[in-house]
DNA sequence: TATTCTATATATAACTA
DNA sequence: TTAGTTATATATAGAAT
């Protein structure tokens, strides 16, 4: 191959490596391409430098996941079983847990109780007994913060008109005629702030078809008042 | 390359091409041999012929799969990308299908109910009363067929009983002092079936901690009477 | 580093058996 | 078919650039 014969071994001398390996690089894809032309073959090279950089020839015929298709095929080891697998077995898992939730959502929902025994209908029953008991005292926490929320709204509501009030009573001195009016604006004024915050309690539930037993509600309207 | 310059083109004699094929296959393999030695390179060549067949060196140093993430990563097309994404989609649509169970689950059990206005805190409410309401009615229904697999029982036992009595009524013409023996057993043999009934009855929940109330339970003992 | 230059080693097309 | 021979074309090591 060149000026007496080579033994193949490492070359040491880390720039002839690099030489030879541009000049062999060459060789060997000419080769590839020769091979590809001349007898009808799909080649697939890739060469990995020690440097980690990558050269490669695929036959202009084929793809490189054609041939590596072909390759798994012929070898009959799919490359990317184990992550495959992984995955698939990552995703298996997901939809068991799945179907256990919905079961249990089903069962907490009084559906699909076949499976379970006198026993276990005695927890689910106790245990949901004390879930329904935190939801209510959930929802009259909610409620009772709602009202809080609307009482002070009310309060700083009569507060701007009282001093609106007390405004329009100053000017009186100079127009006794306009008392009237005030009055009027302090009536509306005030069904203002008691209707407008009914209105917004019932527009709470929009969409709630069956208003039903309304006690939470009830009582969010008296303390209102 | 031969007797003569050689033009790169396809080889029509289908058996010259066969041999060349053969001779020039081992040549490319010896030159990533070398290649792969001198060089400390990493190679994967794939040659599958037009008839099919499929020869491969690959480095010692690696593997097949090895170069071929390196090519993926290199190349920056991953020949796997669609098909692991929708793998990926799924895993993470079942994953997020799943999160919104568990937190269903949780609120239906009291907790993370912060997100709920007043108007889903009701509702989650009263779908819970009439959950609960079907989970009592389920419960007692079974212990209501127990109660009757377990009077049926009792009735076998009892009518058993009697026969033996009568059997043993019988004999007592011959023999006046077995009277007595036949009244104990009579009497153990009631008490076991009431009392087996009621030893099972209360084993029915060994590891109910709580027997709080206890009206399914008592009716069923009742019930057996 | 990469290319070019050459002397030589290799590869191989055609031939042979 | 496959394997060996041989004349030549190619490839390439080492040196120079």
């Amino acid at each position: 191959m060149g000026r007496g014969k080579i033994e193949i071994k490492r070359i040491e001398n880390s720039t002839n490596r690099q030489v030879t390996y541009s000049k062999r690089r060459a060789g060997i894809m000419k080769k590839a391409q020769e091979l590809t032309v001349l007898c009808d073959a799909q080649v697939s090279l890739i060469m990995i430098s020690s440097t980690g950089k990558l050269f490669e020839f695929t036959s202009p015929s084929t793809t490189t996941k054609t041939v590596y298709d072909r390759y798994q095929q012929a070898t009959g080891f799919n490359l990317w079983q184990s992550h495959y697998e992984k995955m698939q077995e990552n995703l298996n898992k997901l939809k068991e847990t799945n179907s256990k939730l919905r079961k249990e959502i089903r069962q907490r929902n009084g559906e699909d109780l076949n499976d379970l025994n006198f026993q276990q209908l005695r927890g689910l029953e106790q245990n949901m007994d004390k879930s329904v008991e935190r939801v209510r005292n959930r929802k009259f926490h909610v409620i009772g913060t709602q009202t809080e929320t609307y009482k002070k709204k009310v309060k700083s509501l009569e507060e701007a008109q009282n001093n609106l009030l007390r405004a329009f009573e100053g000017r009186d001195e100079d127009c006794p005629y306009a008392l009237v009016d005030q009055e009027r604006d302090y009536q509306s004024a005030i069904e203002l702030a008691n209707g407008g915050s009914h209105i917004f309690a019932f527009r709470l539930q929009p969409s709630q078809p069956n208003l039903g037993d309304d006690e939470g509600y009830a009582s969010y309207g008296l303390s209102l008042a």
